[in-house]
DNA sequence: CAATACTTGACTAATTTACTTGGTTATGTG
DNA sequence: CACATAACCAAGTAAATTAGTCAAGTATTG
């Protein structure tokens, strides 16, 4: 999973249509104006949406787009992978070249770290993200009660220092409205 | 959290780190020898690592760098924030401009799940990757038991499709040797 | 039919990534 | 002490990605 700005974008996208789609479809423009990202950007990003099945558009005047399935079945992983088509795939995948000594490590270790990532996400839904909003009130601050990931289900915890990680370096902008 | 390749190249180089430097420290050709990351662009990620107090340097003829603290005190979130030192925080932080109708949404439903991702990958250690992986075997298919995100904790499961999560969007790339 | 609004494609500036070049400084070994 | 080693540092750069513009379409409603 590829985590940028770019679907950061496209979820928040998807939340506002999750919020202000129950009477008919929004338009881009709306959802330009509200959270403030380029119409013809947004363009882009649903045009990737509707490709893989995410949204449904309807055309002509009053129009617009419509989360496609019930926002309990869209996962957010399901968002972000729909606006990173990168193709990458470098080096050593399909010629697996890096055998030998233990059949790439690091590589195997990664790639099971972004197993979790993707499973992570995909266990969050728009209907989860908007559900855990309501439950919480006004409670902004740190304790919030998320299904699986802190909290009960805390197998082998760290004891993770606040300090070294900055605020700068996590990625908790505020661009929205 | 931003989760790109940078952020990929610095959690396998620490693994790499981790897997070998039990005896001494690493140096960081044999690192990019092995894990094929342009010596240069492993000298500024571990610039990073090293202001972040993830590493220790020794210098001259047998030097290299260590993993400062114990192989389970050292977050992935860490890691990866300490490479990603970008001082964001666009529009609307600082302003909180976003008031009125509702209070910025979509923008606190984002910030929620940043905050979940930046616990999940906060309670991977590098030790626990090894870990994980050592009892696995040779067990390389889908199930991974892994401590929290899916399998035993799964509340609000959803009935993920997984066709439309295409192997290309997913970020596994293999260059890792 | 005409206004609306989605759709598509091509193009572009800014940023980030990944890497190169060319040093300087510290340090262990012969 | 010379010297090889390897960390450290700074600038610059090509490629990729991001974020956005512009300009044409095409479908649909009124």
């Amino acid at each position: 999973m590829k985590l940028t700005t770019k679907g950061r974008y496209a979820v928040t996208a998807m939340l506002d249509l999750a919020l202000h789609g129950s009477e008919g479809p929004v338009s881009l423009a709306e959802i330009s104006t509200r959270q403030e990202i380029s119409l013809s950007y947004l363009e882009q990003l649903f045009s990737k949406l509707r490709r893989n099945g995410l949204v449904t558009s309807t055309r002509g005047p009053g129009g617009g787009y419509a989360v496609s399935r019930n926002l309990s079945e869209v996962a957010v992983s399901e968002i972000i992978g729909a606006v990173n088509e990168s193709v990458d795939a470098t080096q050593c995948a399909g010629k697996e070249n890096c055998l030998s000594h233990g059949r790439c490590l690091t590589h195997d270790l990664w790639e099971d770290l972004s197993t979790q990532i993707e499973e992570f996400l995909g266990s969050v839904s728009l209907q989860d993200m908007i559900d855990r909003r309501r439950s919480e009130a006004q409670n902004v601050s740190q304790t919030l009660e998320n299904p699986r990931s802190a909290s009960h289900s805390r197998v082998k915890s760290l004891p993770i220092r606040q300090e070294p990680v900055r605020q700068e370096q996590v990625m908790v902008q505020r661009p929205y409205a």
